[in-house]
DNA sequence: GTGGTCTAGACCACG
DNA sequence: GTGGTCTAGACCACA
């Protein structure tokens, strides 16, 4: 079961591939830990087994997760994964302050939506 | 003339969209200045011309330019602009910001990399 | 018009790669020149347009193709390009050698069928 | 026990019986030496019986081993055994060497390619 | 017309 | 039952 909703006008097999990187990355799923079935996320969310297979084949390639056919797809150990994902949120950091600079934001309100939104996290967060 | 790169996957008429805000928003492009026309950009930046047509509708509807039929684009002079803009870099920034937490970032990375950044554009920044 | 064909029990996809592939490194496709359309190849190889449609993906993901939705795809001009063909190439050549290594092939034969290969290439050839 | 470690996207059985086929062509098995049993295997490679039973088929109607029915499986004394497993080592040599000159690689690479992997064998493979 | 996404449904080898 | 490949056909935004 993965706890995950498809929203916004996104590609779904994009939602699906960071919904899953994200539970990666916050420990929701452990390594080595099986995903479900690529027919069964695809039943679970009412989506076509080939957009759900499409995704995971994204994660595979990315080192998130491996694959073994006929036995299941499992979250990869490697040290890899963490940090690839890290590294992928630190890139859109970076264009969105990039962004920011030529938008003119200065980078001391930059430093106080940081304050503001990790206070958030630490009073309402679902991790 | 204007300094705008095309790069990536994005549409192109929002890559022209936000060419444009940015011209604007830090200054280059004044206030009653006239914009390039349609045909023009098109040619220089080897386009469609409904490619820019779209890209400028869309910056007159969001009220950072003016159109005189026949005449040409003007930057638009109200005070909407800039903010409008400093308001759509910093629902960028949340976002990434949310994201960088699911990812495990910590506030202090963030922090850093603003560091890095906003040196680097002070430095050799091309804004 | 690709010169390619497909044989074998490979999956398509992956023969397409590879075809591509082949035919950017060995340059009978030069650099920025454009590909044919991906409904174009699948006509011509008889195949459907979401197998071309994969190869194609992959070969830009892989840095080979780079391509602009509603124009066309490309050949990367990048220097990467290249590299990453020869790369891979010798990724195989290190498998096949270990392979031979522990089949009792001596050095000695390897280099003999490496001679003979590459003469019959120097008079056979069709680069 | 057998020393054969699964890995990659291969097919297990293949990769199964290419293990048996190297162990006995690199002489850790011995001529009619009998190998292990199918359950056995099975248990200690944390793989399907039926996966096993494939490669060990297989292997016998390939001419390397030999059963008896109730008895177990062993390797078979015939010459052909070795020389077999060497023909198809030499066969996949040729064809990444095809591969290698469509890709640009030099005969001289190649040949130094060789050189490293023979002297790592040499000092620390576990042939 | 182009690349890209998605669905529905099928088949395959593998385990 | 599993992942993987393929087909047929549709729709979309973009140029």
């Amino acid at each position: 079961m993965l706890d995950i909703r498809l929203e916004g006008k996104a590609p779904i097999y994009e939602q699906l591939y960071n919904g899953v990187a994200r539970l990666i990355s916050s420990g929701r799923l452990a390594p080595d830990e099986k995903l479900p079935a690529v027919r069964e996320v695809a039943k679970q969310l009412g989506v076509n087994p080939n957009t759900v297979q499409k995704a995971y084949a994204q994660l595979e390639q990315a080192g998130l997760i491996y694959s073994m056919p006929a036995k299941g797809s499992y979250v990869s150990p490697e040290i890899h994964a963490a940090s690839a994902i890290r590294a992928e949120a630190i890139r859109r950091l970076e264009v969105a302050f990039a962004d920011a600079i030529s938008s003119g934001v200065s980078k001391e309100e930059v430093i106080n939506i940081a304050e503001k939104i990790w206070s958030d996290d630490r009073n309402g967060g679902n991790s």
